[in-house]
DNA sequence: TAGATTGTTAATCGATTAACAATC
DNA sequence: TAGATTGTTAATCGATTAACAATC
């Protein structure tokens, strides 16, 4: 009954191909060859189709792809035609700027509530979104229907708060906060490590001042 | 006279290497083998062994590794024992939560400065370092030793932003804008695409809820 | 039809895991 | 010394690229 899986490298490339794709739609770009594609986003052309394929055929022979099909397609395929209900935990600088991070919205990504330790913080709204006391999350997560949890708060706090929100019935957490969870096999967890997205880059630039040449 | 190249794929993992090793640390933990931190971090023992022996035999048979020894050398290779000058693009509410980051600040990343476009903004002030008009980027790249660009500002204006700070002379960008960039090949480029990662979350999410089982 | 380009199989390349001799 | 665990080679696995028949 299963199809067969889909390498974790391939649902990584497939957002870059929906941006590149609605990039062109913007530039009102009706087909696209793999080839003409791979050009664009210094990819190969057999990486590309043999990506698509593992969805279905969405081009044709002696074609290419329709930009606008193919666009929608690889929406629906990242879920990107259902809603999702947020709530971010954490209102510090990062918090903040995830709720004012209106293009979410856009992709159906609602951000329903705020919440804070920070008595300074609760009460203030964002987007016309009210930052909650901490101690309300338990009630608030039972009388809504949350999608994905955002963490952005301190990794001393962020794997308590985790396996909290975890028994309450969220099954999607987008974690900011740089640490790991030991959470149900059911629950899936997305990180954006930036500390070590950094890393990495200085990893290259030093790299790069060691090497003689270049 | 080159070594040989490391595949990205090991230097994706350093970083959260580093980060375990700094946990145990904190925890006063001496020393650790491949197969415990292997338990820890759920990956292989092997893998583990495999990566660190492309940079040199930090362990020691029938011992492990010296947890202090290790996490140092670790930083030594991600370049984290140098200090990098970070100018941030962008003081909207991401360049922001960037600019407050202390923690980077701790690491040897030192924000010179901040600029925007909009005049509400240009004069403030983020933990000392004040909001500077995009118009003296030039002069102050010119005039300061920036090692590292960090690009939090709208995908329209990014790219030629990014151009210029090439030219004159920036070779590191920290990328936050959900675009590429055609830089020359000696320039090196981290992106933090966070939409992209909200759609990876949302395809795994939208998965789930297709399969009958689970 | 002729040309273009996909979908897909086969070949290659690279990364991960297993195994074990070396050695602390 | 005996036990533990590394460093490293070999085996396996998976992902990428090349090639080409199918077909629009």
């Amino acid at each position: 009954m299963d199809k067969k899986e889909i390498s974790k490298a391939v649902i990584n490339r497939l957002p870059r191909y929906y941006r590149y794709l609605g990039d062109l739609l913007e530039k009102d770009v009706v087909r696209i060859s793999s080839k003409e594609l791979s050009k664009r986003m210094k990819v190969t052309a057999s990486q590309i189709r043999q990506d698509l394929n593992n969805f279905g055929g969405f081009g044709q022979q002696g074609y290419g792809y329709n930009v606008e099909y193919l666009h929608t397609e690889i929406g629906k395929i990242l879920g990107l035609d259902k809603q999702y209900n947020i709530i971010i935990i954490g209102a510090g600088n990062l918090g903040q700027a995830l709720a004012n991070y209106a293009d979410f919205e856009r992709r159906g990504f609602i951000v329903k509530g705020i919440f804070d330790v920070n008595p300074r913080l609760v009460g203030l709204t964002i987007r016309g979104i009210e930052i909650r006391n901490l101690d309300n999350l338990e009630e608030f997560v039972k009388m809504n229907q949350i999608d994905i949890a955002a963490l952005a708060l301190p990794k001393t706090q962020a794997p308590q708060v985790a396996l909290d929100l975890a028994s309450w019935g969220i099954k999607g957490f987008w974690n900011f906060a740089p640490t790991d969870y030991q959470l149900p096999d059911d629950v899936i967890v997305e990180n954006v490590h930036l500390a070590e997205s950094l890393m990495k880059l200085s990893y290259r630039l030093s790299e790069k001042y060691k090497s003689v040449d270049n």
